[in-house]
DNA sequence: AATGTAACCAACCGCCCGGGG
DNA sequence: TCCCCGGGCGGTTGGTTACAT
């Protein structure tokens, strides 16, 4: 009623981003913050629907974010997590906060469903033991849903959703100096294509070192170009350091996560009371325990 | 070298939910 | 109270690359 529609589908650009429209999207969220995405086409006069903006922003270009490998420590958080939430890649992705609800989700499709259905065909022979590991898996899934809810429901906020912080996402260029890379170079070999772009969005495991090498150099010339703050991007990486409250910290503002309260604490309580150390290092879990 | 296949991943699609008019 | 829209989410697709034959 009377509200603009997000975008009318007629002269909007779908397919890979180039270079030019991911500076764009990222020079207005740095000045305006993210959200209220129905604004950003009209307000950059990007030939995108609002939707594709902020996926754009929150699986590409949102700062923090890790991609490439996983480390093993993330595949047993992801298949534990996956065995608790079932498929719901946003809750799971708010416990990795360096990786986006997409990855986790392409991830789990290509690699861990695979990994499982072999280790679930070796188990065939005892298919007692698997639904018993599963019920009960779903029945504390349920309780502890219920748990939590309750708590969310007694809490107030805990977050103050209309403020922005410069700071959580500026601290990252490291993510924008690679879509740049290419880009900004000054011979004509580094102009890039938007097939050469979607080429360097990819596989950014390849050619690792090259990249590394440019991506100070890019962080320099955005940081200039944007004012952004200065970034270590070590800071970026809190995989090794990582904590359940560091998630709630780092995390994007735009996505809202469930509170780290009790599904975390218990996730993380029990594993460290039935391991008596790091429990994500040594998971139990009836079908996953031969995994790696 | 050419062709076929598998793997990977960015992006799109469609549904759902909550909020505003 | 109903309707519409924006935003969020999970599922799926399509393009590209890597690898095998």
């Amino acid at each position: 009623m009377g509200r603009p529609p997000c975008c009318d589908k007629i002269g909007v650009k779908k397919g890979p981003w180039t270079p030019e429209e991911d500076i764009i999207l990222v020079s207005y969220i740095q000045q305006h913050g993210p959200g209220n995405w129905r604004a950003v086409p009209t307000n950059t006069g990007l030939l995108r629907c609002s939707k594709s903006c902020r996926l754009r922003w929150t699986n590409y270009l949102r700062p923090g974010i890790k991609r490439g490998n996983f480390t093993e420590h993330e595949e047993r958080m992801i298949i534990h997590l996956q065995a608790l939430l079932g498929n719901r890649w946003a809750a799971i992705a708010s416990y990795l906060p360096q990786r986006t609800d997409n990855d986790i989700k392409n991830y789990w499709n290509t690699h861990l469903k695979k990994k499982l259905k072999k280790i679930q065909e070796g188990q065939s022979t005892n298919p007692d033991l698997v639904c018993r590991g599963q019920w009960e898996r779903r029945l504390q899934t349920d309780i502890q849903m219920a748990k939590q809810a309750l708590c969310e429901a007694l809490s107030p906020e805990l977050k103050q959703p209309g403020q922005y912080q410069a700071s959580t996402y500026i601290s990252s260029t490291e993510n924008i100096a690679k879509l740049l890379q290419g880009w900004m170079g000054d011979s004509p070999k580094s102009v890039v294509t938007d097939d050469q772009h979607s080429h360097n969005n990819k596989k950014p495991n390849m050619e690792s070192t090259k990249e590394e090498k440019n991506d100070m150099e890019l962080s320099e010339a955005l940081d200039s170009l944007f004012g952004f703050e200065s970034f270590d991007s070590s800071n970026s990486d809190l995989s090794q350091s990582f904590s359940p409250d560091e998630a709630s910290i780092s995390q994007d503002e735009s996505k809202p996560q469930e509170p780290l309260s009790l599904l975390e604490k218990w996730l993380f309580d029990e594993g460290a009371a039935s391991q008596g150390k790091d429990c994500f290092s040594d998971i139990k879990l009836d079908e996953h325990v031969n995994l790696f």
